[in-house]
DNA sequence: TACACTTCCCGTACGCTGTACGAGAATGAA
DNA sequence: TTCATTCTCGTACAGCGTACGGGAAGTGTA
C-alpha cells in the first residue's frame, strides 16, 4: 500500500484504507507515478486489446514504471480493476436533478449504464465479481437515490433496486457485445449456423427447425433494450 | 481433439467438431477416460472449491490422469468450461410440455434455472462469456421455443427472448450470490459497512446517508427475483 | 553539512498457469 | 508379424501475479 499499511487481514482489501486515503506523507521520496496515471493506462489498455491485455507487466510497461512499482498504488490486480471500474465510473453524469418521474429518470440512468457499458466492454465482466464502489461510483448511486425518493422504498430497496437495475444492464450489455464483438467473426459465426443447422436437421428439434427455417428479420439491439428496460421499471414499486 | 483434428482456423473450435463427434474410430488405442468423466470431475471442482480451483492439473489429479491426457477430450480449457456448461444444463428439466399459459411456462422455466445457478453458482460466469449450446442446453431451447410458440414472434425474436431471459437470470443470480456468497465474509461486510458510513459522514451523500440511517428490513432474494421476473415477462410481447 | 528516517522504485525470483512437442504404449487391420 | 493409427503423458516453455529486499530519493533534526 502507498499509504497506511494493510492492516486488514481478512479477503480482499479494505475498502476504507483503499478509497479514503488523505495526501502523501510529508516524509521520504516523492512519487513517481500517480495512481490516476496508471489506473488511466488500465484502461486504455482495456478497451483498446480487451481485459486480457491488462497484466501488471504491460500496465507497467505502458506508464514506463517498473512492474513492482504498480504495487505501491494499488495492493494487487484485484484492486487495480476495482479502481478501474471507478474510474470510468467518473464518465457517468452526476449532476442531473430529479424530473420528480422516478421512472423516466431511472430509465435514463440504465441508458447512461448502457452507453458506459458499450464503450468499456470489459466493465460488465469486472462489474460482476467486484464490488466495492468507489467515489465515482457512489456519486452516481447518490443520485440514483434521489431518482428513487418518490418511490417510498426503504433503505435496503433503495440499494437493491439500484443494485438490480446495474445487474441487468450489465447482462444485457454482456450478451449484446458478446454476439456482436470482435469474438465474434464472421468466420465463427458461419460455423455456428451451420451446426445448429445440422442440429436442426437430426428430427428430435422441431421447434429450432422451424425457428431456424423462419428466422424474421434481425433485432435492434437497441430497441430491446428499451422494451425490456420499461417492462422492469414500470412495474417496480407496483406491487 | 479426439476424433477428427481441428481443421477449423478460426477463433474458438467448430461446434459441430465439438458437438456432433460421432463414436470412435475402429482403429487405435482404446481411450481410458472419458470426457463425460473429465467433465464431472471438472463440474465437482468447480461446485465445491469455485471456479479458480478448476486448472487443468487439478482435473487431472482429480480423475487420475496425466495433465497432457486432458487434451486428447477437449482441445482447451475454455472448451472444457463449456461441456462444464452444458454437463449441468443437463439437470434442467427437457420433457415438461407447454401449458398454453406461455408466461406461466417461461416463468417456470426461468426459476428452473435461477435454480440450477444457485447449486452451481460458476455457471453465470461461464456463461457470460462461452455461448454455444450443447446439446443439453439445446434440449431445453427446444422447450423454451415451444413455450414460446404461443407469443406469435418470429424466429429472431423467440431465440433473443430466450437469450436476454437466460441474461437476466444469470445476472440476478450473479449478484445474489456475490452478496451472499463465501466471498463476502461477516468481516468483510462489517468493513465494506464501516466505509459506506464513513462515507454518508462527509456531507456531500445525503441520500446514502438517509438509506443508511433508516434501512428497513433486509430483502428476500427469492420474492425479489420473482417480482423483477414476472415484471419481465408479463410485459414481453405486449407492445 | 551530516546523519537518520521514511518512502518509493524496481530487479530478481518463485510458484503457478495453459499448452506445444514428441517419445512410447496400446490397439486393429493386413 | 508388421504397419498405421490412436491415445497417454513427461518434459519444457512462456507468461502470469506477486514476495522479498537492496538501493535511490526525499524530509527533518543536529
Amino acid at each position: 500500500m502507498t499509504r497506511g499499511g494493510d492492516s486488514g487481514g481478512g479477503t480482499g482489501v479494505d475498502p476504507q484504507q483503499l478509497w479514503l486515503t488523505p495526501d502523501r506523507p510529508r516524509k521520504g521520496r516523492r512519487p513517481a507515478f500517480t495512481r490516476e496515471a496508471i489506473t488511466a493506462a488500465a484502461v486504455a489498455l482495456a478497451d483498446a486489446e480487451g481485459l486480457d491485455a491488462v497484466t501488471m507487466r504491460r500496465v507497467a510497461a505502458e506508464v514506463g514504471a517498473g512492474v513492482m512499482s504498480l504495487y505501491s498504488y494499488a495492493p494487487d490486480k484485484e484492486t487495480l480493476l476495482e479502481l478501474m471500474a471507478d474510474h470510468v465510473s467518473g464518465e457517468l453524469p452526476t449532476d442531473t436533478a430529479p424530473t420528480g418521474d422516478w421512472r423516466a429518470d431511472l430509465k435514463a440512468i440504465a441508458h447512461e449504464q448502457r452507453a458506459l457499458m458499450l464503450r468499456h466492454p470489459w466493465l460488465p465482466v469486472t462489474l460482476a465479481t467486484h464490488r466495492t464502489p468507489g467515489p465515482n461510483t457512489l456519486a452516481f448511486l447518490e443520485r440514483a437515490l434521489a431518482a428513487l425518493r418518490p418511490t417510498g422504498l426503504d433503505g435496503a430497496a433503495k440499494l437493491e433496486a439500484f443494485a438490480q437495475l446495474t445487474a441487468f444492464v450489465a447482462g444485457y450489455v454482456s450478451h449484446e457485445v458478446t454476439r456482436a464483438g470482435s469474438a465474434h467473426p464472421p468466420q465463427r459465426a458461419a460455423a455456428e449456423a451451420r451446426y445448429l443447422q445440422a442440429v436442426a436437421a437430426d428430427g428430435r428439434h422441431p421447434e429450432l427447425a422451424e425457428v431456424l427455417a423462419a428466422p424474421g428479420r434481425p433485432l435492434e439491439p437497441e430497441a430491446m433494450f428499451t422494451r425490456f428496460l420499461n417492462r422492469l421499471i414500470d412495474g417496480l414499486a407496483t406491487d
